[in-house]
DNA sequence: TATATTTGTAACCAATTGGTTACCTAAAAA
DNA sequence: TTTTTAGGTAACCAATTGGTTACAAATATA
């Protein structure tokens, strides 16, 4: 199942595990033991990170390690980056106010001044 | 119910609504002409996106103009931004072996040209 | 005023999701 | 060799999701 990477971060618990593994890989047993829910629940989830490529598993002796390969990601960052500039435009009117606030000021205290 | 905008974005469909309405807002009727489901269903997905912030509605007579207010996928970008370093390591890393690549071949040619 | 248009929403449905317990296999340790 | 330990997975379950049709309400138009 090509599974689909936006959908793979909805889910907070998945979210989460990809915050434990990005630095350091570490085996399923450890992965599970920081969630209150069962290891098979924790494997579920990271058989859906591993379906859309965000994890990849290595195998070493009877543990496997779950590596996070975070490229994926990318697709997400370009489809938001599309946006970046609606959600950033309200910041800059804010700012522009304030920036005029400012010079207003500044010009009641010329006028002070020149009294 | 307070609604997460990753779970929000995680609907195809409603990555579409999003990217339909950014520009121009529309009318739920002209959103759902755009779509192959029925109004009721981008009703819906409306509903979740006003929920979780993304889509404001205006009411001007008997119709509803959907908005977008994207302010809230600045959530979704910061979460992404602490990854990035881990996705672009790679790019970075190829990109220096082009360079070097680049500099062995040209120590190459150089030593050619000295013979 | 009668009719058409825009929308909300209730009731329903099938598929998916996120979880569980139970059981199996393979590898490491005693 | 026997016993732990790590992990996969099947079978099941309740809640959620994404869709439908049918109907009601409010506003515009003829």
């Amino acid at each position: 199942m090509r599974r689909d990477v936006f959908q793979a971060i909805a889910d907070p618990t998945r979210r989460q595990i990809i915050g434990l593994i990005a630095r350091h890989p570490l085996n399923l047993n450890a992965v599970a033991g920081e969630f209150a829910i069962s290891r098979p629940a924790v494997s579920k989830h990271m058989k859906i990170l591993t379906e859309c490529g965000l994890v990849i598993i290595k195998k070493r002796g009877r543990e496997r390690y779950c590596e996070a390969k975070l490229d994926q990601l990318n697709d997400v960052s370009a489809w938001l980056e599309q946006y970046r500039v609606f959600w950033e435009k309200k910041l800059d009117a804010l700012e522009s106010y304030l920036h005029q606030l400012q010079k207003t000021k500044a010009n009641k205290n010329d006028r002070k001044k020149r009294k």
